[in-house]
DNA sequence: ATGAAAGCGCTAACAT
DNA sequence: ATGTTAGCGCTTTCAT
């Protein structure tokens, strides 16, 4: 049964004396197919080693069996997390995954959206790299269920998936402040070519809270960050807030640098998420600070690392397998036809307490 | 142009006022087409937001410009890199990437190859989880271009990508007893239902040298370790070598907690892959013990942790990315139609010298 | 350079 | 319960 050319099944209706129909039927299990006619179409299909070709199946039925992601990037442990947790569940339906890397740029996710849905697929999974540039996403709505995760686009009613990224961060921020800290630093992703300066994101944002599910993560971070000091009557120094610019650990390595380097330099760190915490890791080793008695330090996103680091490091852990589980769960659902108003998930944080934090070291410091 | 059914090249064709062949020509930038009627059908094709239905094209050319991975776990960040290396080099070719997880159990890999063959994928990259039981892959072989990665499978021709896993170890071994020391353990995976002990296994490995290929990787480390011992005269001690037996972190843990709970321990330990590693850590960690002065440690794979933790842990780094697209590139090179002799791609590791090696802090210690 | 027609492998009506 | 027929959307002869 070797050579380039597969079985049909017409050829295995023809072995088992049948039509391609009732082959079909037997092989395909619709349809009616008696017991002695199924058994020989069978047989006769494990003998010529059939394997159906789903593209034809595909093409008639309408639907592949498929479904698509797009993620930012396949390799980070984030992302990582979600698509196994999404891999389980579609496979286990028996649905492919397709899938591409947008690298976190506008037009890489344009292109692979538009790849998937030439490829027929179903369904897809798509973790936005921008809130608002988002016409592919828009009009691939209307003819394929979409599943947003991580992030939400404004006025994009569909489902998604994420975590409360405002209330996780304000907690913990709260808790360094009721530590005793006072300058507390924050490295975060927080580009924002077409959002503008931090006080206007953030007065817009605090103003109406609907407006915050448009925001980034890392700017929901921000916010909870700047609400716990409001929370706790503190003024929040624009200094500590390090905008890394891009999903990148080596320039959060130079931005803690810079933010450690300074005379005044906060007692506490909070890092917004995974890429952030291993620069800023990579920076306060290098300095040869101490954790936590000359920095304490707390990260968005629990990687594996800050377990066994001694000292263990605190973080907000992120559901990520669930939330690629809960995704593909949302999808399959809709593709079954489920047409329910959209739903927004937002899956439970889980704060880890190891020791990375501890009261700052001298009284409060001061300017 | 909302709704389910979406516009086909025949509509295409009629709004440009010719036929479907002519149509496809000028869309598909296949056969003849005039200046001016590829122009009227690309404005046809935009006005109606055409978008070629790849099913039916490939259906009918008999590629379908998808090849299919097959990884044992999507989430570790060896596969992780692999895919993103993968992905990076067949997305630049505007092929997609149908990505399944075999959890390392062959029935899973068996249906996973089954259902990429049946949605046509044009080649495979496996990272098979058994070297013997292959039968699935012998007869894909017979029709699809295969490219195995990380592990190899006895007699089976067909390109792979590797590292040169005895030498690499054998290398780390030999500058551990190099620094002194005598009782080194090593944490490894070896699962082996199908090849029995430690001795056999080895014994035929050392007597066979072409048999090593068909040797997992971790049982290929092992065989450095053991010819490590044998160059340097030392005799090698059962009870130092840790057979984990799956791939898991918390099992390494327990292996490593058992392996460091003896009076006579070792004052050097070798992991075996990232997951030993990153167990082996845990348990090294919670015991209290220092590095380097309790234990020094050397680990397969290279993990990000691993460069800031106080005090980095020297590693022996795999090209992970760089196998991906390895893998891809001969992988598209067969699917062109490239028919020269399989090829044997053994990447050169890197070792990276941190701070968790030092000579051993006593007088070779006996029991 | 373009069109007519056949057909990729399969499923879905519609007969029987 | 089974067979006949007509396509799914596209590419590919083969004419013209």
């Amino acid at each position: 049964v070797k050579g380039r050319t597969s079985v049909t099944i017409a050829e295995v209706a023809r072995l088992a004396g049948v039509s391609t129909a009732t082959a079909g039927r037997a092989l395909g299990d619709y349809g009616y197919a008696s017991e002695a006619t199924r058994e020989r179409v069978l047989k006769a299909a494990r003998k010529l080693d059939y394997r159906p070709n789903l593209l034809a199946r595909g093409l008639i039925t309408g639907r592949t069996r498929t479904i698509g992601v797009v993620a930012g990037d396949l390799q980070s442990p984030f992302y990582a997390a979600i698509l196994r947790g999404i891999s389980d569940v579609v496979g286990r339906q028996g649905f492919g995954l397709l899938i591409t890397n947008s690298d976190e740029k506008v037009p890489e996710e344009v292109r692979a959206v538009e790849l998937l849905r030439e490829k027929q697929v179903d369904g897809l999974i798509v973790s936005p790299c921008d809130t608002v540039a988002a016409g592919h996403l828009r009009d691939a709505v209307a003819d394929l269920p979409l599943v947003l995760i991580d992030r939400e686009v404004a006025g994009l009613e569909v489902d998604s998936v994420g975590v409360d990224s405002v209330a996780s961060s304000r907690d913990c921020i709260a808790r360094l402040i009721g530590t005793g800290h006072r300058r507390i630093g924050i490295i975060a992703e927080l580009e924002s070519s077409v959002w503008g300066d931090v006080e206007t994101i953030l007065a817009r944002a605090k103003s109406d809270p609907t407006s915050q599910k448009g925001l980034f993560p890392s700017w929901q971070r921000l916010l909870g960050y700047v609400l716990a000091h409001r929370d706790a009557g503190l003024p929040v120094d624009p200094d500590l807030i390090r905008r890394v610019g891009e999903y990148s650990a080596a320039a959060a390595e130079r931005q803690t640098h810079d933010l450690l380097a300074q005379p005044d330099r906060p007692s506490a760190l909070f890092t917004a998420d995974g890429l952030m915490s291993t620069g800023a890791m990579a920076a306060i080793s290098a300095r040869g600070l101490r954790i936590p008695d000359d920095l304490s330090l707390v990260g968005f996103d629990d990687l594996d690392w800050m377990a066994f680091v001694r000292p263990g490091i605190s973080a907000v852990a992120q559901p990520r397998r669930a939330m690629g589980e809960a995704a593909a769960r949302m999808l399959l659902e809709r593709i079954e036809g489920l047409e329910t108003p959209h739903r927004r998930l937002l899956l439970a944080t889980q704060r880890i307490d190891r020791d990375s934090v501890a009261p700052p070291a001298t009284a409060p410091q001061s300017a």
